[in-house]
DNA sequence: AACAGTGAGGCATAAAATGCACCACCTATG
DNA sequence: CATAGGTGGTGCATTTTATGCCTCACTGTT
């Protein structure tokens, strides 16, 4: 109904940067770019004032920029009378999730969600990406939250965002520098990462043994905080994307470098619901809701926001 | 910067049918239906009744239209304070149009755009379509209001209306009733049109003689209000759009059916400017007043409004 | 001097919007 | 009962727009 400009143009006067902004809203910047150069043009007036540091509003900026935030408010208002309207503030949904996912991003939907929809109940498990595609296949879970590496036929992918994964490591770590990483810095070190319960390699695993046989051999966890505390302890690497880590990063009291492998790093991380039955209006309310938190994570190989 | 639906969607709501809302928007029936049905499915609900006569809006299309105007508003309060800011309120226009539109329309917009913008000037002057597009062209006057029958190299068209011409007369003459008429019926009877102060034939003529010679005989005058008088006083029929009778046509003190004749039916009147030179704010100001302006006519062979 | 970060532009491709001609439906009106 | 004019909806071809990759120019930092 909207046009994109207005989050656009939001997000980037939020990060003070078009390529920042870029990322979080998860497309190129040369869409962001372009959309408010058009706009621009359209209203005949410059609305940010470009330094080689990132862009800054200019006044005019602010006035539109207030008018978008109201426009965007209102729409939100919107939505929610005609969900009234609709009456899709009561149900049941079955969410399955990666384990990273279940550690700050999900609890923090929910408490969202709730807080807006409290008739909405939920269950949350967590299973391993292939498990978790064909949950949702077949019906079992309404939402899945998981890696997209192979898409099951059964299930459509609501929302994507590229989620690579690096080394989760300690800040005082020598490593902990680097601009990224290559499989062969890791020769000889401590590392960490998830084991499928059921003993099956998971995504990752499969991965690195295809790619670097030598490294297949440490300390394997099937749970996210086992891992969490190795690494904090400095015992071990951490290999994973920043999903888990996320507010421990923020707090720069962990850090991640990408791994310069193609898989790895283009590995992304979705929202999937069946593709065949109905979806139902609570599961659509939700799986937006998802989709929005998703896409609002840095989870590139860029910076760790500021400190 | 925003979408057309909210465009759209508020004139359906306003007209009470998608096809009038698209005549008044000067764009097709299926866009504007297409629009609101994709807005339909990505909120999940219904927004209009749909009857034989029309559309009806529901309970949700109420909710969002109120976020529409609500938004549109916003937009041109938006609009006002980046004209604040740019300080456009102040120049001199010179405006040059076609006889027809300075009955009504034209001193509509400048009253209306007067009040707004206090400080802005204008000079308001008539002439035959080929001189209007020379003066544009030349820089002579700023704006150009004319049939964009054959276009000078040297101006833009900002925005274009098919204006049909037709025959006007009063509601108790014979062919009032008619839904369209032919060259061949007007034979014999007295007409009235334009002809060019300086003796040359208008474009009105120039097509009336390559098909009708024989019609191109009765009554020529210069000026609109001879021949509005000539009409209401029922001892003649004009051959016009609908523009300089606008009012009258509202008021059912005067009809028009059109004539079935390619040239004449597929007659546009439009907004021109230079093409060449700047055009500057308070002109592009106007400029798209005006473009609102003449969007919002009915000019097309249909009824003529709501009695 | 080298490098990482910024915004902007060219170009090819993917996606969407638009209009035409047509359909199905309803309703007045002879 | 038949007809004509009005309504919204749809398939298709076309044009227009949006998007992303790559590259460039510029700036500040190391």
């Amino acid at each position: 109904m909207h046009s994109t400009f207005m989050r656009y143009f939001d997000e980037v006067a939020r990060q003070g940067s078009i390529r920042k902004a870029a990322a979080v809203l998860n497309v190129s910047s040369t869409t962001v770019n372009r959309k408010i150069i058009a706009t621009e043009k359209t209203i005949g007036v410059l609305l940010l004032e470009r330094t080689p540091e990132g862009v800054t509003l200019t006044d005019a900026g602010r006035i539109v920029l207030e008018h978008c935030r109201e426009t965007l408010n209102g729409y939100e208002r919107t939505k929610m009378m005609l969900d009234d309207i609709r009456d899709l503030r009561s149900g049941h949904i079955n969410i399955c999730a990666i384990d990273s996912v279940t550690y700050g991003l999900l609890p923090r939907i929910l408490l969202d969600f709730n807080s807006v929809y409290p008739q909405i109940t939920y269950s949350v498990t967590t299973a391993q990406p292939d498990d978790i595609m064909e949950a949702v296949a077949s019906g079992i879970c309404d939402i899945g939250i998981t890696f997209t590496f192979d898409v099951h036929p059964g299930v459509r992918i609501i929302s994507e965002k590229g989620a690579p994964i690096g080394i989760i490591m300690r800040p005082d770590h020598p490593l902990a520098t680097r601009s990224s990483l290559s499989i062969a810095d890791l020769d000889g070190l401590k590392l960490v990462r998830t084991v499928d319960a059921r003993g099956r390699n998971s995504i990752i695993d499969q991965a690195f043994t295809g790619i670097a046989p030598s490294l297949s051999t440490n300390c394997f966890t099937d749970t996210l905080h086992v891992a969490k505390h190795m690494i904090l302890a400095g015992r071990s690497l951490g290999v994973y994307t920043q999903i888990g880590f996320y507010d421990e990063i923020q707090q720069r009291r962990l850090c991640f470098v990408p791994l310069q492998q193609d898989v790895l790093l283009n590995l992304k991380i979705g929202v999937v619901m069946s593709a065949a039955s109905g979806i139902s209006p609570p599961e659509r309310l939700l799986g937006n809701e998802i989709k929005r938190a998703l896409a609002g994570l840095r989870l590139d190989a860029a910076a760790p926001g500021p400190a």
